[in-house]
RNA sequence: GCCUCGAUAGCUCAAUGGAUAGAGCAGCGCUCUUCUAAGGCGUUGAUGUGGGUUCGAUUCCUACUCGGGGCACCA
């Protein structure tokens, strides 16, 4: 719809004689400005050096000649046109949305593309905290976005199973004498317990690098076990977490495969020249394209982050076909990326060409900055069972219980827009009531409910006027899009919101079940029912049955 | 010091360069013999500071103030 307003506006301009001109078409802010909104004319006043208000009447008149889904088109404000569809347009949009069922709402704007995403990369020997839980629920529905576009998405996740962090777990799982760790905690304690000694004694310091080079070389048989077990041990908790947030992944990759690698293709790319030795560290020096100097072979011969980063590049380029590759991580790692990506120009143009960062804010306490090496960490784990009791108090059933903590957890993380902090207070917890998870899924519930007692008995009447529901379904296709388009969930996250408060007033003023305008209604409710279904299936937010 | 992101109501957040800056929470007042009140209706309340660009600036530029993050051997 949006497109062939888009059409009749830019058709409507080169009537009237304008030259090419840069213009929006909107849903107006308020209802009574009509369906959509453009811009066109304010736009268009200056190269033509008129009124804006008097083009925007002309350019009114010839759209209203050209678009026949307008009831009304007519200049207002300063210079706008606002475009009101008719009855008939709303009506066979809502029937769309109703007949469509699951495809209401996708484009097929990436068709034929295949787009590799990497997000939540927790760390194995470490607990998941709630910052990768951020990164799980927005690459999540980054990726449920892109494959609405129609492109075919390709889920990964990398996970840190080598490097100094496990060296401390290690330490602290030998330093407490546990041959079989068997739960997550146990690891995290032995991590949180090898950090804090790394940082107090100097020995420790050494045997812990020590440790570090030997999980490297693998020759110490006994280290080699441990590390096995306890790297099973934090992958199984990690799919376990992983199953109630309802994602999955195509691909695993590991620190351990990408760090022998990273080490050639760097040491090829030092002679090449693309690297440089200094201080005994293999180094890229980041100033010659305005950026910092990073370290990618340290001077004990490690890998760092960096070095790994080279080699899962090429990694995942060796296992998935794909035309674009996506890494998503906290914002922190803005500077590193760049000079990752900038190395990696250098080193192989086409798939840096394909690779893109793109960051997300830090999920901060009001009490302060989480640190995994203090142990002051919420796990995602923790958080989930926290809110899930919360909300069992209304549901006595426990997967719904689950299913509404999830879709709490998932709108706070969404709603904000990408790259933004989120201020989380775990003493106040999370909002299951006003703008919140629940809200929509609420909404949802209702919708079903009253489509599960129909029974026929009801009118065949229409409506004097559509509903104002019906005006907002109408524009779903696109919102989706733009949100994907731009990778912000939270557009459609403020959109499904605006829906679910324009819902719920629909149902607190009409009676559907048995009144003279039944059938009618109930397409519209179906059509409602297939908007926010399909909206939270994109969010990654669960649907309950009941509430 | 350099780079980067941010500053909107008491709190947490919205707002493609547009029309009267929207929500929720907190507060106050209504509203369940009805398809579920996790709901609905009403009400109070805001753009850090100084310049600039523009017909029009919360949005773009610039300086400042305050805060987050990053800046060689962690990830």
């Amino acid at each position: 719809m949006e497109e062939q307003i888009r059409k009749a506006v830019g058709a409507a301009l080169r009537k009237i004689g304008a030259p090419e001109t840069v213009f929006a078409v909107e849903r107006p802010s308020v209802a009574a400005h009509g369906d959509y909104a453009t811009n066109a004319a304010l736009a268009a006043a200056k190269a033509l050096e008129e009124n804006p208000r008097e083009l925007a009447d002309a350019l009114a008149r010839n759209i209203k000649d050209a678009f026949r889904e307008a009831e009304r088109v007519e200049a207002a404000g300063p210079g706008f046109v606002n475009i009101t569809l008719s009855r008939e347009a709303v009506m066979f949009a809502i029937a769309e949305a109703d007949a469509q069922g699951p495809e209401w709402g996708k484009g097929s704007e990436n068709a034929g593309q295949r787009v590799l995403i990497e997000y939540t990369d927790p760390n194995p020997f470490k607990e998941m905290h709630i910052g990768h839980l951020m990164s799980n629920v927005i690459g999540e529905a980054l990726a449920q976005l892109i494959g609405s576009g129609g492109a075919v998405v390709i889920r990964a996740n990398y996970q840190g199973d080598v490097g100094p962090h496990v060296a401390k777990a290690l330490w602290g799982l030998r330093e407490a004498g546990i041959k079989e760790p068997s739960t997550a905690r146990e690891i995290g304690e032995a991590y949180v317990a090898g950090s804090r000694a790394y940082e107090k004694s100097l020995d420790v310091k050494a045997e812990i690098e020590a440790l570090n080079q030997a999980i490297y070389a693998g020759n110490d048989h006994e280290l080699t076990e441990l590390w096995r077990k306890g790297r099973d041990v934090s992958l199984a908790g990690f799919e376990n977490t992983y199953r109630h947030l309802g994602t999955h992944f195509d691909y695993y990759f590991f620190e351990s495969e990408t760090a022998q690698s990273g080490m050639r293709i760097v040491r090829d790319g030092l002679r090449k020249g693309v690297f440089e030795e200094s201080e005994g560290a293999v180094i890229y020096r980041g100033e010659k394209k305005g950026l910092h100097t990073l370290v990618f072979i340290t001077n004990k011969g490690t890998p760092t982050y960096e070095a790994k980063d080279i080699g899962l590049a090429f990694l995942k380029e060796e296992r998935v076909q794909s035309d674009h590759s996506i890494i998503v991580t906290a914002a922190e790692q803005i500077g590193h990326f760049k000079v990752v990506l900038a190395a990696l120009e250098e080193l192989a143009p086409t798939i840096a060409a394909k690779t893109s960062h793109v960051s997300h804010g830090f999920l901060r306490l009001v009490t302060g900055k989480m640190s995994s090496r203090e142990g002051n960490v919420i796990t995602a784990d923790g958080l989930i069972a926290e809110i899930t009791g919360k909300a069992s108090e209304k549901n006595a059933d426990p997967l719904i219980a689950e299913q509404v903590a999830i879709g709490a957890i998932k709108y706070m993380v969404l709603r904000q827009a990408p790259g933004s902090d989120i201020i989380f207070d775990p003493e106040k917890s999370l909002s299951l009531e006003g703008d919140s998870g629940p809200y929509l899924q609420y909404a949802l519930v209702r919708a079903k409910k009253i489509l599960a007692y129909a029974g026929g008995g009801g009118g065949t009447d229409t409506p004097g006027a559509p509903y104002a529901i019906e005006r907002l379904i109408l524009h779903y296709p696109e919102v989706a899009a733009r949100a994907a388009r731009s990778l912000a969930p939270n557009l459609l996250v403020n959109y499904l919101t605006e829906l679910a408060g324009e819902w719920n007033s629909f149902y607190a003023t009409e009676q559907v079940l048995g009144s003279p305008e039944e059938e009618y209604k109930q397409r519209v409710v179906r059509a409602f029912a297939n908007t926010m279904g399909n909206g939270l299936a994109l969010l990654g937010i669960p649907a309950p049955e009941k509430m």
